[in-house]
DNA sequence: TATTGTTATACTCTATAACTATA
DNA sequence: TATAGTTATAGAGTATAACAATA
């Protein structure tokens, strides 16, 4: 569904602008497809993994929330699964007895180290470059994203 | 501190690598939320805008299932609104009763033309690089998603 | 028999609001 | 009064399966 523009009702737009955007969108849905097919492969769901990733280090459920941008509410079923699936243990905290600190089980620091290896390790696309073309990559991406003046 | 090490169970991975990653995903959620917003706007979904985005020239529903990564029985319904939108038309095919042509009508042609503007005028960071840095960056990221040999 | 599109149905993801137990 | 988390509920978004019309 690309075809030629279609110059009597379409907008002017920059042909190399539009392969710009389309590569990076490209690029980051195979990266996100990689991820959601090794959350499968563990038996979780796309959000779970998300969960899984984002718990490094132990955390409220406010905390997680925040991270993944969604409502705590949510994070309540998130984690009752993964609590299911013997990947994450709540845990009082003993200064603020209404706060549950997420932490990962072992089974869960495994979980999370295999799903990290496929989204960075494994990433698609990304391992095609050199050092040195990954390296220039950064340097254009870190630059685009820095906040304009 | 003679305690057994606390985050002995992350595996080892390249910081530089994370970083590209990161970037890409990043950089990609922004021009997503770009998207949406500008869906929003029109009075869109964002799978609606997807789809109108997607009817750059009549296609049958089939097609545009295909185009969308999603059942043609969600088509239907995502296409009912869009006609009630009055920015999509069905036509039928004089060759074959059973296909629906979708055609964009011209109020559906302008919405498509500003999701365009949006998304790759617009594009939120790329903009801020040179014409010469971003064609470095079409160079990396086609030579990374390049099939490999 | 195979295919296009529709309908009916159900499941996942997520938000809002009301509730509890703390603070 | 305000906050952390839970529960109940509702609304998108999407899939599967059965179906009608057509090929």
């Amino acid at each position: 569904m690309s075809g030629p523009e279609q110059v009597a009702t379409g907008v002017q737009l920059d042909p190399d602008r539009i392969e710009t955007v389309e590569l990076i969108l490209d690029l980051s849905q195979a990266m996100t497809a990689n991820l959601c097919a090794a959350a499968r492969e563990h038996g979780l769901t796309p959000p779970q993994a998300r969960a899984v990733l984002g718990l490094g280090a132990p955390a409220p459920m406010r905390d997680l929330a925040n991270h993944l941008s969604c409502d705590k509410s949510h994070v309540t079923g998130l984690v009752d699964g993964l609590e299911r699936l013997g990947l994450v243990d709540r845990q009082p905290d003993p200064r603020d007895r209404r706060v549950r600190h997420l932490v990962l089980t072992p089974a869960g620091q495994r979980v999370r180290d295999q799903l990290r290896v496929r989204l960075y390790v494994d990433a698609p696309a990304v391992g095609n470059l050199t050092p040195t073309e990954e390296e220039q990559l950064r340097a254009l991406l870190r630059r685009a994203l820095q906040p304009t003046d």
